[in-house]
RNA sequence: CGGAGCAUAGCGCAGCUUGGUAGCGCGCCUGCCUUGGGAGCAGGAGGUCGUGGGUUCAAAUCCCGCUGCUCCGACCA
């Protein structure tokens, strides 16, 4: 870190380089490579979880700092490196309702080869409207526009944000601390919500015996290509070599058939937080790298039945993850049988599209159904005292979804992240000269600890070494959904400034109304981008009637296209070879019904999505 | 794993064709000055040019190998 840097400089008595041109100062303003804190970071964090504002904590008004009992004391020096800690649990408080996205409905209507239209939109309530200073500048110089060049614009956003970095293992990424803590936020949600459908949390090993994927015929074929093998231990050639685990069906599968002897077992409801390796070919951050982190559910069960309802419930379960905590729209359906996982007797799948119109795999649902039970003989006695083998299931969620989190919401100024996710969901800039500085950060520090005391997640910038206009820029590109300005001008009219990230909107508001504005505004900012990627989905969503048409549409337009399929895999590969999209899922719930198979005119078994996928 | 491109200071790049002293902008450090959309002035620090070999009196520069990243294709969450 610069702050730990000793004194300044020491002049040596050697030749020293000479003749550097005289710095010049470009007139136009410049990005702020690193983006590092160096020092005088004066931020905390309240509770993890957006929660409505406690009626106790009171308008913003004149109560003094030293009144808010439940937070520790945070001294604010200009040039500190502390950051306040332990503010994290300073008021506990009940787990927050959630809403489903079922609350959110769009109409839409399906025309030939057209768009599907949304006809709600919702807004929030607004105050008053001031228009963004200088909206037509482009500030944040160093992205690529996303109309320019897609993938370009997302590695610039990943890196100009400070989410990753890249590893010196090949294809491995470093999450660093603002892009883990939007995996631990996907945990914490997701977690609650295992929990709540009766799931327990359990670890299983990282190392995986070879003779084991041998059991299961398809699931070693289809992983076989992409282990990474442990031959060599303490200074000695293995036995049996070890696989680092592509994933855990097998060893837990191993482990179930030690466990699970009756019915009364039954069922063994099991989720693993891990990381796991596939040595991929190509490689891109957060989306396909060769290690990533997950979790993955491994569900035994006694009937058939009850192992498919286990599968379709956790992919509601992801649904309403994915939807109301992201604000990613998805399709959700059933894998054909050339996508489906290896050694699933069906696969179910969340299908989101990106803003460049690709598909991304959100997440999965596996019913097993006794594929792996036999494999790893994993039996019990039922009621009628005879001996049967489980019905199993899996289904997990990777990193990959931070991905499409980026995908779905960022523009070209960067990051744009929902509330419910969003590490922190206000950044507070005091404003002000130097004079009034000390008042104005005061203040501020009065405004941030109320809301952190009420359940929001915080932050403050009161360094004074940027200036206010270059932190607007700096909290844009990193995604955060409101900032919240504080000058002297507020203070003496008894106001603040919050402006939106997701359309740039400043409103002005009474301060003592804050708390009960904010959970409005942070509402009203998750609805809308959930709007608006439910509208870019449906303006982007085709329907086709011939490959020829579907191929146009994918080529020139982008995007998904729903199209009739007679149940060949040969159809679904001419799609592949025609233009490169493949098939994504069989929707549940198809937006229209499709008689024909759009490649060879038969009959079609079903109606599916197809897209060009990452 | 095939095809293409790139690798020089924290970041973005020039220098390479025609071998000979390591350069620019931003950032960083010090001081002053400033703060409602990426301010200004002055001074300063920082690079064995990805890596290993070769050619040469001499290599960032020429040649070969390796590694990594990016893009395009085949495989996947």
């Amino acid at each position: 870190m610069a702050g730990l840097r000793s004194g300044p400089p020491q002049p040596c008595g050697c030749a020293h380089r000479r003749g550097r041109a005289q710095r010049r100062r470009a007139p136009t303003i410049r990005p702020a490579p690193g983006l590092r804190q160096s020092r005088g970071w004066q931020s905390a964090r309240a509770g993890n979880r957006y929660q409505e504002p406690r009626a106790s904590a009171g308008a913003l008004g004149g109560t003094p700092i030293h009144s808010l009992r439940c937070l520790p004391q945070v001294h604010l020096q200009p040039h500190t490196r502390a950051r306040p800690s332990g503010l994290v649990s300073a008021c506990p408080r009940p787990p927050p309702d959630i809403p489903s996205s079922a609350g959110i409905r769009y109409n839409t209507r399906i025309y030939r080869g057209a768009r599907l239209a949304v006809t709600d939109w919702v807004c929030p309530p607004t105050q008053e409207v001031r228009p963004l200073a200088k909206q037509d500048k482009q500030f944040v110089k160093e992205i690529t526009p996303q109309s320019e060049d897609f993938s370009r614009w997302y590695i610039d956003v990943i890196r100009k944000a400070d989410l990753m970095d890249y590893a010196p293992v090949r294809g491995c990424i470093v999450f660093k601390p603002d892009g883990y803590e939007l995996w631990e936020g996907c945990q914490r949600e997701l977690d609650r919500r295992f929990k709540e459908t009766g799931h327990r949390n359990a670890y299983f090993p990282l190392f995986i015996p070879e003779s084991f994927f041998q059991k299961e015929k398809e699931h070693v074929e289809g992983f076989n290509p992409e282990l990474p093998w442990v031959t060599e231990a303490g200074g000695e050639k293995l036995e049996e070599r070890l696989a680092v685990r592509p994933t855990s069906e097998t060893i837990i599968g191993h482990m179930y058939a030690q466990w699970i002897q009756s019915y009364r077992d039954l069922p063994v409801l099991i989720n693993q937080w891990a990381n796991v390796v596939r040595w991929e070919k190509r490689t891109l951050p957060f989306l396909r790298t060769s290690e990533f982190l997950w979790q993955e559910g491994h569900t035994a069960h006694a009937t058939a039945e009850e192992a498919e309802a286990e599968t379709r419930q956790m992919l509601d379960v992801y649904t309403d993850f994915v939807e109301s905590v992201l604000a990613i729209p998805v399709f959700r359906g059933q894998k054909t049988p050339s996508e489906k996982f290896a050694g699933a007797v069906s696969t179910y799948s969340l299908e989101a599209m990106m803003k460049d119109g690709k598909a991304l795999q959100a997440a999965t649902s596996h019913y097993l159904g006794q594929n792996f039970a036999k494999g790893f003989d994993i039996t019990f006695v039922d009621r009628d005292n005879t001996l049967k083998h489980v019905y199993t299931t899996s289904w997990g969620l990777s990193t990959r979804i931070l991905g499409a989190l980026i995908m779905v919401h960022g523009d070209d100024r960067g990051l744009q992240l929902p509330p419910k996710i969003a590490p922190t969901q206000v950044i507070i800039i005091p404003i002000g000269p130097q004079k009034e500085r000390e008042r104005v950060v005061a203040h501020a520090t009065d405004c941030l600890k109320r809301l952190q005391c009420a359940g929001f997640r915080v932050r403050m910038d009161a360094r004074e070494d940027f200036s206010p206009g270059w932190k607007f820029n700096e909290y844009e590109m990193r995604g955060i959904p409101v900032r919240l300005e504080i000058g002297p001008r507020d203070i003496d009219s008894g106001q603040v400034v919050l402006v939106r990230r997701d359309t740039g909107e400043k409103l002005v508001i009474p301060e003592a109304q804050l708390l009960q504005q904010l959970p409005e505004l942070l509402d009203g900012i998750q609805r809308d981008m959930f709007a608006a990627a439910k509208a870019f989905q449906e303006a982007h969503s085709y329907v086709a009637h011939s490959l020829d048409e579907l191929s146009e549409i994918i080529t020139n337009q982008r995007g998904f296209v729903l199209a009739g399929w007679c149940g060949d895999d040969a159809c679904e590969r001419a799609v592949k070879d025609a233009c490169g999209a493949t098939s994504r899922n069989i929707p549940f719930d198809p937006p229209t019904r499709l008689d024909n198979c759009a490649v060879c005119g038969k009959p079609a078994a079903h109606s599916v999505w197809y897209a060009k996928a990452y």
